[in-house]
DNA sequence: GACAGGATGGAATGTATGTTCTATTCTCTG
DNA sequence: CAGAGAATAGAACATACATTCCATCCTGTC
């Protein structure tokens, strides 16, 4: 029988040889149970001395779990520190195994809507909620609400203008007819907001606009795929997708799930003020959410 | 002033400098923050390899973010994934105790991930590849393709436009602007195909052009919510996504990645129809439509 | 078109690291 | 208490590594 290749079979198997170790193999057993994470990036002097054991005692230990020394075994501890979306794989799988049962073989629905549920993963991984709030922060303060997208992005301005309308803010939707984008842009006032989405390769327009709000003192808040966007520097607050480069045809499922958050999380804030302010129209006591 | 030690400030770093930066060296920035976990596990030549510069060009990126070399820089890639897999598991375990309670503010975007996953799902589970198939089929034949819904549906339609006119088909996107609606659908003929999505509660205007453009010969592709929906006899091919109708906001997620999936199924039938037509007649060997 | 400045590729170097080996210590058994 | 066997500590070794250095190649300028 040959090592452990993942991170789940390595436990199963510590804890199996376990009794038949020795004192000081039992002590180190623990101890990687306990911190795999100074095992996945410590060297073995390191986490020798973490453990409080003999450099030339990891390797033993790696080598009694049939692994070829300790640059092995740590290989299976690093590959489980990266795979945080444990949860999302789990419902890949599963969505596979239905996919299989009922689709004949593979077909491009189930190839993208694999894509999308990772894409999803992502997208919680590197969105933080604090900026959610922030943004709807924004949202909630300004006067009217502008958004600004062009091509490929553009679903996602309709999506967010048509459903902050829905919660009663005055929303307005900058597509550009008639050659009336930088008048609407004129419109715009510091006590607005701009929200603007742009995806690799940017809109000029969009950045032209972005920049120009941000410069007259208007928050803006950006939507886009990457901490070089340059959205960045004219956003208040700026989601920074990273979408996978690689893929031909990026799809907007990430962007929309996020337009999706925030626009929710603006229509808790606004019914949470109205019935505040209902309920106590002086005296505000507001208990402002610390962002993080 | 001195190499920033979290990872935030590290990308807020990277991001400012990346307009000086060398042309390789901005090569290296994109992949940082593209793959941070190749940084952070990775050896030097590893990364180089991965990244497609020479080693020596990543210590020159470490510096130019002031580190004292590679090592340093990538100590802080490995506190933030240290870092990251911690909070991620903390909040699946949160996740499994509380199982659906979820505070408003904190933790809608995870929320509304989930809820898109399922959804995911779901379209999966009532849509059948030969479907897609048939509607790439009908796209591919068109002379021209046109593209209506309206309101919370309309996003679907401007992505269905913006992608389907990558593929160099064209495509309209019927938007109503100037009240040329009733204009725009008069010009359609029996050789175009006509692509509409409306969910409940229908937009009459949709219905209307579906049930008239049927009645004249010409081929409708709906995108819909359900077996009962107007829209159903007026199609040749109907997707009924049943999307959980509980929800107060529905999320378009599974329709765009249905919307991708038609996208992509049709650009593949393309150039199969562009190789095959090339290779047969005669000499020309015309590569037309880059279908990527 | 020639030159200067910087950026780049690739080999050389010194250090740090994983691994192995052996003397020593510990532990169990008769 | 003595002896055998295994486990351990620590040094020695060979390798892999990050880093540096220099020649070459671009790029922008006079």
């Amino acid at each position: 029988m040959t090592a452990a290749l993942n991170y789940d079979d390595l436990k199963d198997t510590i804890s199996r040889v376990y009794p038949t170790l020795s004192k000081q193999l039992q002590l180190i057993a623990r101890f990687a149970l306990d911190k795999p994470n100074e095992l996945a990036l410590g060297t073995v002097a390191a986490v020798a001395e973490a453990a409080g054991v003999q450099p030339s005692a990891l390797i033993r230990f790696a080598n009694a779990l049939e692994f070829g020394g300790f640059s092995e075994m740590q290989q299976v501890f690093r590959e489980h520190l990266v795979e945080r979306s444990a949860s999302y794989r789990e419902r890949i799988d599963q969505l596979r195994r239905h996919g299989k049962a009922n689709n004949p073989g593979n077909g491009v629905l189930h190839q993208f809507v694999g894509e999308a549920v990772s894409e999803l993963g992502q997208l919680e991984e590197n969105v933080a909620e604090a900026d959610i709030t922030s943004a709807a922060k924004l949202i909630c303060a300004a006067q009217h609400v502008h958004v600004l997208a062009q091509r490929r992005a553009f679903p996602v301005a309709s999506y967010l203008a048509y459903a902050l309308s829905q919660l009663e803010l005055k929303t307005y939707l900058l597509d550009g007819v008639g050659g009336m984008l930088a008048n609407s842009l004129n419109n715009i006032e510091r006590s607005d907001v701009l929200v603007v989405a742009s995806f690799h390769s940017y809109s000029q327009d969009v950045i032209d606009a972005a920049v120009a709000a941000h410069a007259r003192g208007v928050p803006v808040i950006a939507i886009t795929d990457s901490a070089l966007s340059p959205l960045k520097p004219a956003a208040k607050v700026c989601f920074e997708l990273s979408l996978g480069s690689e893929k031909a045809f990026r799809s907007l499922v990430a962007p929309l799930c996020l337009a999706q958050a925030v626009v929710v999380s603006t229509g808790h804030r606004l019914t949470e003020q109205s019935t505040r302010s209902a309920a106590k129209p002086a005296a505000t006591k507001t208990t402002k959410r610390g962002a993080r």
